[in-house]
DNA sequence: CGTTAGCACTCTCACCCATTGAGTGCTAAC
DNA sequence: GTTAGCACTCAATGGGTGAGAGTGCTAACG
């Protein structure tokens, strides 16, 4: 008891925070609770398995690790992972080998910004063994970059719009009785949109759209048509998150701490609500850098029990996207950080590329 | 013992058929075995649960039921729920308020077929709480509508390829040094690609770049993007199903029989390796009717323990897509039938209409 | 004064066993 | 052919017990 009392609970000691990352990493590999024998015998520490349960008692104490019962071993807490994973300066860089692989992946797949963030999340479940994630990369402001109409029939023409960042959005244009078109008066149409509507933002297309007059056929249609594409402008502007894509979600369902599976479906139901993770994905994209959230850090209930590793791609101010990866708390953070660097690095340079 | 090898094994008599109904639906429910008992009490079937037992008996004998152990009640097997759903000349059409619901539901959504099937699964899901599937429909040979080309740098262009089915193909075409393009210059390639290829297919759109010259500048750069365009209409026609989508897992992974939940971790293998279901739909595709495929019936083992409805919609020879209902053996037939025909049937508007 | 050996103590887990209750299958009577 | 009666089977439940893991405390040690 004295002891506990003379120890300073601030900053800790060197010998307490390698036992702190030594129970830590017991636990990722081993998912039990780990005692005071076990640690002595793996890791070298040069001490008696009697100091080491005092200082993990010390940690206790901080709030840094958890007694399921008096008779088990030290379970990490949330907030122990979290001062570990303050505390490595290293994060595991992913092994070159696996670098050039997945660079060669990249490589294979169709040239398309489309195939690029499915191939994130996938790449980054199968390295983690957790659930990958990935959000294509998403401009605060939508720019046209080009307009297509084709016609279904004479009262119906599928509009296809081109933004500046690559995506490509559909739509299906119902005209009135008396504005009945044609292919080529429909290539007219295009003509004069893309003409005037090139490089424009929602407002600035607004604005050029609502001086089309209505007398003349031509600016008439065209006039219809651009209405519908503000809308989708609009629309594209409003939402932070297009669409999130993960992958992987059998690698968390083996995890054994999912396998009475209570927990299990929660993470699940907050997957399948992608409000959730636009959210998550949004706070990450706002702040630049790689956000980890552990456990009950998570802004939403049922992700307590999981974490989260995310960064952002692409550029501030032009297009934001984010990957990254869900695992269970007790999952391997420099592992997960470093491969989630890389990947997000990867996809900046391919961003870059277009 | 005399009683039953009078029985005729063959066709069973209509109180026979009752009851191994009466079992059905009463499991369907409940999830437990069910006993002799509960049937007289909860279905006024008139006679005592003795005469029941021996009938219980001889469904046994059948193979149509069975006996988790001797003091259990009984429960289907694959071929009780195969005689079953057979024997229902009535499936349970969807109550007409929520065909009016999901009517609007369409409506509400954007006027193209990428929207719809995904909303069909979602619906599919929502209306027999159990997993919903849909595909696109797709035809078997793609069609070119339209040809677009995006100038990205002078060196790379962003094609997109309209197909007469509404599907959208995006791809980067990347030039050689001498080939540098402008957009005017991508402009008139992507004129004389629309008046070359329109309307037709691969192989014919194969031949007609074929005769496009490598000495003009025009016609090379023509040659190379049409090059592209044949071999994604290649990648198009040789895939049965471009993309299976599935909503509402956590409703097959709440029915009590994955509670524990190793079977659980089969169905989910199964339904992310899309290979498996692009079999099944394409088997549903070319059969042009309702296919149900229940338990061990499924081709895929992973599957065995669940049941799958699906339908076709579109029409044969031109677009055909599937959508579908995966739940535990253990589901609402009748509902189940009754809800995916209705979807299909919807679907099957939708795609007249464009 | 920090470290260590020793030891009593606690609590989970696995196992066994008896009990309970649901449901069957058989037999004999109707 | 149907039914009542009854013995039998077997999963599920709950209490009891022993083993094992790991702790916390105390007293001795350098």
């Amino acid at each position: 008891m004295a002891r506990r009392t003379r120890r300073t609970l601030g900053p800790l000691d060197l010998r307490s925070q390698a036992i702190l990352r030594a129970v830590i990493e017991e636990y990722v590999t081993t998912a039990q609770p780990v005692g005071s024998l076990a640690l002595v015998e793996r890791y070298g520490l040069g001490v008696s398995s009697a100091t080491v349960r005092n200082i993990l008692a010390d940690l206790e104490l901080a709030g840094l690790l958890s007694h399921p019962h008096t008779s088990a071993g030290r379970v990490p807490t949330d907030a122990g992972y979290r001062f570990y994973v303050e505390s490595i300066a290293e994060t595991l860089p992913l092994p070159a080998v696996e670098q050039l692989m997945i660079r060669h992946q990249f490589g294979q797949v169709e040239f398309a910004s489309e195939h690029w963030f499915r191939l994130a999340a996938t790449t980054l479940a199968g390295l983690t063994r957790s659930a990958g994630i990935a959000t294509p990369a998403k401009p605060s402001f939508a720019h046209i970059r080009r307009v297509d109409l084709v016609a279904a029939n004479e009262r119906m023409a599928s509009l296809i719009l081109v933004l500046r960042e690559g995506a490509i959005k559909q739509s299906a244009v119902i005209l009135d009785e008396d504005d009945a078109v044609d292919q080529p008066m429909l290539n007219r149409v295009a003509g004069l949109l893309n003409e005037k509507l090139i490089d424009l933002t929602a407002t600035l297309a607004e604005t050029v759209v609502s001086t089309l007059r209505d007398t003349d056929h031509l600016e008439r249609v065209a006039r219809r048509v651009g209405e519908r594409i503000v809308r989708i402008l609009r629309d594209y502007d409003a939402t932070t998150v297009e669409e999130v894509f993960s992958d992987g979600l059998l690698n968390v369902m083996e995890a054994p701490e999912f396998a009475h599976s209570d927990k299990l479906r929660q993470v699940f139901t907050a997957l399948e609500n992608r409000v959730y993770l636009a959210e998550l994905v949004g706070s990450v994209a706002t702040s630049g850098q790689i956000l980890i959230f552990i456990g009950a850090e998570n802004p939403h209930e049922e992700m307590h029990g999981v974490s989260l590793v995310l960064a952002p791609y692409g550029h501030p101010g032009q297009a934001i996207g984010v990957v990254g990866v869900l695992g269970p708390t007790r999952m391997s953070y420099p592992q997960a950080i470093g491969t989630v660097r890389f990947v997000s690095g990867l996809m900046n340079e391919l961003v870059d590329h277009l």
